[in-house]
DNA sequence: CCATTAAATGCACTTCTGTTGCACCATCTA
DNA sequence: TAGATGGTGCAACAGAAGTGCATTTAATGG
């Protein structure tokens, strides 16, 4: 049983081909990914499979889902030990709005904020639009 | 010239009927609205009509466009000295997943958020969602 | 090992949002 | 009044998200 295998298995997510592949593929990359990202990445890929398997994962906690604003959602898997599932990893996410990539922010977390009266918070999203470091030319 | 026309024109958007009936309908509601809930509320809107009239509206600073995690654009009209377009006026929004509403809330400042080295920040978008305060029940 | 069963995948298709091109119409200006 | 500019209507398209169903694959118990 591989690495990869045993994190899933720890999810209780069969660790099939495609969900291996899928993982894989995404700890490669230190972006956060659509779906087209992934459909495009593999010739043999069915759409289908790849939605639910993202869906799959992150019900169980070895993703989550970002909404950086371009009305596309993104995946990114979660830190070694986030249990975002449990209580969400409040980070914050950057988009780049040159080369439209989007990243976690995971040292940068979100700060306590105030609702008025009456109001229940359940998540927060936080996105920074602007130019990430790599398109920064100094 | 009525106050919307007045409005309208100080933002140098020429005052035609189907603009005034969308600023008046926006105005209306205490919500962000969606591309769709504006084409459902009126029977003869054309769909690329309100889409390209939110734009301007955008453009213009008299609305702000809203991601609220829905995947689904929302727009709002901004508060009377928002000056939108200069200096982005950095409330937070409320995504209600029971009404599936969303609310600005104007009082309600986006703290400063420090980002790491060689990253620039030109915009921030910070989405709470819960449940809102007509839903909950006390 | 085989049969049974549940889970995962593949395929087809639908819906919805966002977007563009182009023709036509309204409005402003010289 | 003619021309220019800008707004609107109509048609069509692209892309993302989502669903139903048949088929394949994997786990389990005898
Ligand atoms: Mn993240
Ligand atoms: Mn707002
Ligand atoms: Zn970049
Ligand atoms: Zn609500």
């Amino acid at each position: 049983m591989t690495e990869v295998e045993k994190t899933l298995d720890n999810k209780s997510v069969r660790p099939t081909a495609m969900r291996i592949l899928i993982y894989k593929f995404m700890a490669s990359k230190n972006t956060a990914v659509a779906l087209t990202d992934i459909e495009n990445a593999f010739d043999k890929a069915e759409r289908t499979t790849l939605y639910r398997t993202l869906k799959t994962f992150e019900e169980k906690g070895i993703v989550h889902q970002i909404d950086d604003g371009t009305n596309i959602s993104k995946f990114a898997l979660c830190e070694p030990g986030c249990n975002c599932e449990i209580d969400q990893d409040l980070h914050l996410h950057f988009h780049c709005g040159q080369c439209d990539k989007t990243v976690c922010l995971t040292e940068h977390k979100i700060p306590q904020i105030n609702l008025p009266q009456g109001y229940i918070a359940e998540d927060v999203n936080l996105v920074i639009k602007g130019i990430c470091d790599s398109c920064n030319d100094h």
